[in-house]
DNA sequence: AAGTGGTCTAGACCACTCT
DNA sequence: GAGTGGTCTAGACCACTTG
């Protein structure tokens, strides 16, 4: 048995704190894929040469975090990532709540990076990227019109094939396609009027009002891999946020 | 030195599940007020007649839920409430965030609930409520109007005394002179367009688009203690919020 | 110095899942 | 039944705050 030892934890730094960011920069670096099992408690606890207790504490830390997941009797697994749904879990459009708009893919193609959407993904402006833009619709009612920027070569494999197969939600096909898990997101909600284009696709008339929905996706690492632009109605937009 | 029996637990519950439960209840009851101390964990962990792990294990779920704080080196608290700056921590108007607007009461009646006031505070419509009406301000400039009611007895020493002298922050005030601690809010976001007499106070033209923003207030107990419903100009609104 | 919460350990036993 | 995570205990020691 190797015994793994931990980096010198800075004064004031539990040991539990140091492990847990030692196990986090394994499951970054990919030694356990997402979705994939980490080894046994018992195992990691003597691997690091620490009490299990103090193993569990630096679990709960990344459970916490959104890391890993622990299932009682199965083992623990690193997070697969959002599903996408979960970023609907706010979004409420007239009275239906909870559904997956069905999505229409309106355009695909490899574009220059506009300076705000390359500022969200932290590349300069001007690089090459991925554009999609995507029509949502709620029973049968086109409702959300997103345009989404995804970084070159990242997200290669998406630039061909036939996207009509590609499912509503986006985020499993990233992972599955791409490798590219998202884990966590921010939104900007803020207000805007419909541009002729975008007003057409909606059936609303130019200058409408609109609801501008900005996001940043995250992967494991902390790496910006999605900026997207949602617009829809105004009038049927709403956003439910519990603060705590 | 009493023991406090755990009442029995379900099948399947933990004892510090139990246990977290009973001290919230505690805490609910009002035997420890909001701000103030609890019983130290070996105290509490020979009252309920468990070991000290177990008892710091109900404590962890109890800091979780925001019930309480812990205090290295000093001890654990009721937590006092929002102190509704953290209101507007994911709210940004133009430029200036972070910036709690200057507060002026327009004004301040007894009336009678509106149907959607009343469903909000889960009293019948018809009750008779006090209503304040606040204009809040950004560097001289109006920019937030707010609807506010706060339902009868339990704010009734807000309707008399002058509101002049009222903290820009409500919060502290409905903890400080009604005993009410909000701890916990929910907040739809929608767009609207203004009637006439709030376009006037935020020097705008009746229709003007604004953002629409309700908030259901509630205190330790779950009661809803206050609706409020704030308007301001769409343009200017912007509102943050991250996903995990 | 006394009192508080925080860390770490070691070990027993329980509950769940899979085969 | 073997392997996983979850609960509970008991005790030593550390770190922070207050008087």
């Amino acid at each position: 048995m190797t015994v793994i030892s931990l980096p010198d934890r800075e004064p004031g730094q539990s040991r539990y704190g140091a492990l847990a960011s030692a196990l986090r920069a394994r499951v970054i670096a990919g030694e356990w894929p997402p979705g994939s099992a980490l080894p046994s408690e018992q195992t990691l606890a003597s691997e690091h040469g620490v009490a299990l207790g103090t193993l569990r504490r630096a679990l709960e830390l990344l459970e916490h975090q959104g890391l890993i997941e622990r299932l009682h009797g199965r083992g623990t697994f690193v997070r697969a990532g959002l599903a996408g749904a979960s970023m609907m879990r706010f979004f409420r459009f007239g009275d239906r709540s909870g559904e997956v708009p069905h999505s229409h893919i309106l355009s695909r193609k490899t574009a220059v990076l506009p300076a705000a959407a390359a500022r969200a993904l932290g590349l300069a402006p001007g690089e090459a990227a991925l554009k999609l833009r995507r029509l949502r619709s709620l029973g049968g009612e086109p409702c959300l019109l997103e345009d989404i920027w995804l970084p070159l070569p990242l997200f290669e494999s998406l630039a061909a094939g036939e996207p009509s197969g590609w499912s509503d939600l986006l985020y499993p096909l990233y992972a599955e396609r791409c490798g590219v898990h998202v884990h966590r997101a921010v939104e900007d909600i803020g207000f805007d009027r419909l541009i002729a284009a975008d007003a057409r696709q909606l059936g609303l008339s130019a200058g409408h009002p609109c609801a501008k929905v900005i996001r940043q996706a995250f992967d494991l690492a902390g790496r910006c891999v999605e900026h997207r632009v949602t617009r829809g109605d105004a009038h049927a937009f709403h956003y439910t946020v519990s603060i705590t």
